[in-house]
DNA sequence: AGTTATATACTACATTTGTAGAAGAGGTGA
DNA sequence: TCACCTCTTCTACAAATGTAGTATATAACT
């Protein structure tokens, strides 16, 4: 059973960091990044961090007296399993109620038409 | 400038069902629906309309002691706004990376042909 | 009009989330 | 070895969320 979890913005921020990166990752490599976007005390991204481990989103190991981060689940994991829950909740797995949303959400014509050939080529 | 909240999970079903229903409804209508899927004391339900009311998500009126409900936001709206802050959160708005975790995300190949249908129709 | 049934409003409380200060602990340079 | 630097852990707290009991108001029945 994988991991199947809705993680908090915050904490998806943070995640977003580790995978942009090459895991594994100190908690300085991510706070060089995510203070860019997001400015935030020291702590409050350890706070983050451990609550990640908690959840066995990340796993911990130390180096001398830092912290070595990896993730414990894929960036892709994660997408495929919040991109069904986003099906299921919010469309009620209605696909033609999905694809109208997905035109009315402003992207691009152009957009739209690569989302298509992707969804041809993955298919096959 | 619209309804640009993210609605927690258990007002986003209240709303579910607001939307199923011919608006307006009142509390029983929604109760009676609600209660099927996901059981909950009729003063949860209560304050849960209380508070999509206070983020007018929704709207009140009285006839006698009954509350009457209508939805202030369209559930096409919601779902656009929704998707387009998927795509922006999750995937960076890479396009690549969401039609991959479409296809990882467990929808059958009938469901993924009829989505790239359903793009295809609903450009022009 | 008084009583009852029931719908809503008010209050409450545990958990989660966002945010960060204070305290502790382990390297490190003198 | 000792003080210091800095990294992490602990503690804290407000706001949001999930859930529901208690109090109040009012329609309806007698």
């Amino acid at each position: 059973m994988s991991f199947n979890r809705k993680l908090p913005d915050a904490e998806l921020e943070v995640m977003q960091v580790i995978w942009d990166l090459e895991p594994p990752v100190s908690r300085l490599d991510i706070e060089n990044i995510i203070t860019q976007k997001y400015p935030m005390a020291t702590t409050t991204l350890l706070t983050l961090l451990s609550r990640l481990t908690d959840k066995e989103a990340i796993s911990v190991e130390k180096d001398g007296r830092n912290n070595i981060y990896t993730p414990l689940v894929s960036r892709s994991d994660y997408l495929a399993t919040q991109s069904k829950r986003f099906l299921d909740k919010l469309c009620s797995g209605n696909i033609q109620l999905f694809a109208t949303a997905l035109c009315d959400s402003g992207l691009s014509k152009d957009e739209l038409e690569q989302l298509r050939n992707l969804l041809e080529r993955d298919e096959l």
